[in-house]
DNA sequence: TAACTATACTACTTTTTAGTAAGTTATTGC
DNA sequence: GCAATAACTTACTAAAAAGTAGTATAGTTA
């Protein structure tokens, strides 16, 4: 338990609490996507900053990354379990911002 | 409309992603709080952070600043109605890490 | 008159996050 | 044998977020 973990929301703010997370992850809610697919969906991500941050979800197990041995390469990636159960909140999220913006 | 609101969620992300937006918000979902109150709350949040992030939400419309002009200072915070439509979201994030730290 | 109060501001430094540009891999198809 | 491919990886730089420590305010109380 580190010093953010007093309340449950920083806890949760600090597995998705990053510029890119949340969209990567929406973006995901629609089913497995190869990573270029997913990446050109991402409008604005540099290259380094998606390896990055996929990687960072599949270490948190938001995500699983699945690497067929071919050539060139082909990866594609889904939301785990524990990635899909934050449906909702990304939704939620993504709902919110659109109201907000017809004010 | 900048080149992050594509997306919505991206949008919401912008006004409330960084490390203590969320948290000062759900705090403030109980009701009015005078500005020491809150700021006790807020665990591990320095003097600065604390003044300036509210200071953004005040700007953002999320949070109403209220002053009492008395010596010493007397301030109190309220969520807007823009702030309070977030309580969904601040509520399911705190119980999604909720859950998640039970595994 | 000096300390105390609650709130905020400022200058400065550190840490974290993000961006740029180039290089790596191993096979295919020409 | 050389370019094209998809998915990285690395070194370097830049920008954003956060932390530290000190200062200001102006009435009230000791």
């Amino acid at each position: 338990m580190n010093k953010n973990n007093y309340c449950p929301l920083n806890y949760t703010m600090t597995l998705i609490g990053t510029k890119w997370k949340p969209l990567i992850l929406f973006h995901l809610l629609e089913g497995a996507l190869r990573s270029g697919v997913l990446q050109k969906q991402i409008i604005g991500i540099s290259n380094k900053m998606f390896t990055q941050t996929v990687r960072e979800l599949e270490k948190d197990g938001l995500v699983i990354r699945k690497v067929y041995p071919v050539v060139p390469p082909k990866v594609e990636y889904t939301l785990s379990e524990r990635g899909k159960s934050l449906e909702n909140i990304l939704r939620s999220l993504d709902e919110w911002g659109a109201n907000d913006l017809d004010n």
